[in-house]
RNA sequence: CGAGGUGUAACUCAGUUUGGUAGAGUGCUUGGUUUGGGACCAAGAUGCCGCAGGUUCAAGUCCUGUCACCUCGACCA
């Protein structure tokens, strides 16, 4: 039996150390997750790829739910006027809008922007429906498309139309809605850890990398394999301000009537994209469990043999009620299905022949690190369970580790400079004085920027790493996606 | 939006320098032999050479324009 420890099973995959970018184009097309338009920056998810991404609303939709929210639909279209409403917002979205002028043939009195996020759409509708403290607060998700014209796009990470879903609350205090952008980041945290086995750095934003219209935004970061930073997730907290550009107003139980307070939230398809960059090897993809399409496939050896193809069946038959598994009774070769699925990034493989029949076994093979494991065919089930919970564990220390390897602490300008240059990008831990000119100063002189203020902080220091002056915080550092 | 690169079969690309019948490998179809790491043999099918102009007896090849995609910057989930 081959003993697999092989580094790069799959030819058609650029290695990633050779180009990573290259291989991340490689992976989504072999893969099969996306295909390009003729619209730049608008791809085609393709049944693979979505299905991944149906596994993720699944279980985000239901942990959003469990905490009291409900799923809604906005429009499509903004009117001008409305967009403009509230300053800061319109400012940050207005370059990358696009418009819609004509209806038919006939010129629109107004243009309407393609929402490129939907906070002006709510706060329009919150101020019809909410008129009294009774009516707060409202919880409201929605699952949409959105769409901003960026200028360079790549898939998943960067597409001028993209899949996501945004909560947007509304609350009577800001204590109330505080806490409840904090909750909703601590389950986005929750959900990549437990669910796409990725680690994350929770944190604040510093003020000059806050969503346009926010007064706090916090994030989630994760670093991927090459070193770059790349925002999983953020959570923002607006104070009054769209509720007093907006005009909403209730009257509270004092008979005063005032201003509530609100807050949004969004995960998008990006995820797919941290999850290809954090677990995907040079031999492709590789998926956490929770969220693979196909969980294990059954690949039967020398399946013209008599009762292969139908012992293969009947072990599909028996796993299918607990698992996402699939039968390849494909007339390809053993060797061409195994490099297809390690490609395709499922879990777990499991080989049945001739021989194992014999012996009632089967072999199941983990996709990460290529281990083989005969087990009993009796008791399947039940391996296959402790498989993949191993594997999501698996790739959640690899990922870990891959971070922590990635992970700088510096305390000059220097250091940070000399740790990119001898262990390539990552995250820079150093303290910061709070002064935004310090901000821009260190990413100009070393080309990271800062990524988020953790939560967890660290006093390396009492020193800002740039001025010299007092620090306020600790603050991750990277390059970003 | 700046800099660079690429557009030829479903895919990866050769052919462009020096204009002269449209190519290879992979994939696809059919039949057969195979099957524990991308199997083998045989027979097939597949092209507005990105698009539009121009030069020329003749353009995939030269000229002009244009569009798309990729990479790297600046901006962003």
């Amino acid at each position: 039996m081959a003993k697999g420890n092989d580094k790069k099973l799959v030819k058609e995959i650029t290695s990633m150390d050779e180009d990573f970018a290259k291989w991340y184009t490689d992976i989504v097309k072999k893969a099969e997750l996306i295909e390009y338009t003729s619209v730049k920056g608008c791809m085609v998810i393709r049944p693979y790829g979505y299905a991944i991404w149906e596994n993720i609303q699944k279980i985000l939709d239901r942990m959003f739910k469990e905490t009291g929210h409900e799923n809604v639909c906005m429009p499509l279209f903004i009117p001008e006027s409305l967009l403009q409403r509230e300053k800061d917002h319109v400012e940050g979205f207005a370059p990358e809008v696009a418009w819609v002028t004509y209806g038919g043939n006939e010129k629109l009195e107004e243009r309407l922007c393609v929402r490129p996020t939907s906070e002006t759409l709510f706060c329009e509708h919150y101020a019809n429906i909410i008129h009294s403290w009774r009516d707060l607060p409202k919880l409201y998700n929605q699952w949409v498309n959105v769409v901003r014209w960026e200028k360079t796009t790549r898939p998943f990470l960067r597409s001028r139309e993209f899949l996501w879903q945004e909560g947007h609350t509304i609350h009577a205090t800001a204590e109330e809605a505080i806490e409840e952008t904090e909750r909703m980041l601590n389950i986005y945290a929750k959900f990549c850890e437990e669910t796409l086995a990725m680690p994350v750095v929770k944190g604040r934003k510093t003020d000059s990398d806050k969503f346009a219209g926010a007064e706090i935004t916090y994030a989630i970061e994760a670093l991927m394999h090459d070193g770059k930073a790349l925002q999983a997730g953020t959570s923002h907290y607006f104070g009054d301000g769209f509720a007093k550009a907006f005009d909403i107003t209730y009257t509270n139980k004092e008979n005063k009537l005032v201003h509530p307070y609100q807050t949004s939230w969004g995960v998008t398809t990006r995820l797919i994209g941290a999850i290809i960059m954090t677990h995907g090897d040079d031999s492709g993809l590789v998926l956490p469990p929770a969220v693979a399409p196909i969980q294990a496939v059954i690949i039967p050896i020398a399946q013209h043999k008599p009762g292969v193809a139908e012992k293969a069946q009947e072990l599909m038959a028996k796993l299918a009620p607990s698992f996402r598994v699939k039968v390849d009774l494909s007339e390809n070769s053993p060797g061409w299905k195994f490099a297809e699925y390690e490609m395709k990034g499922v879990p777990v493989r499991i080989e049945i022949g001739p021989r194992d029949i014999e012996n009632n076994q089967c072999v199941l093979v983990t996709r990460h690190n290529n281990e083989k494991t005969v087990v009993s065919l009796d008791n399947l089930s039940e391996e296959l369970e402790r498989k993949l919970a191993e594997v999501h564990d698996g790739l959640y220390q690899k990922a870990l580790e891959n971070r922590e390897n990635k992970t700088y602490t510096c305390l000059s300008i220097d250091e940070i400079k000399t740790a990119l240059e001898e262990k390539g990008d990552g995250f820079v831990k150093a303290m910061w004085c709070g002064d935004e000119e310090c901000e821009d100063k260190v990413k100009e002189l070393t080309g990271v920027g800062s990524r988020c203020i953790p939560f967890e902080q660290e006093n390396l220091s009492d020193h800002c790493v740039c001025c010299g002056k007092p620090a306020k915080h600790m603050v991750y550092w990277g390059k970003a996606y």
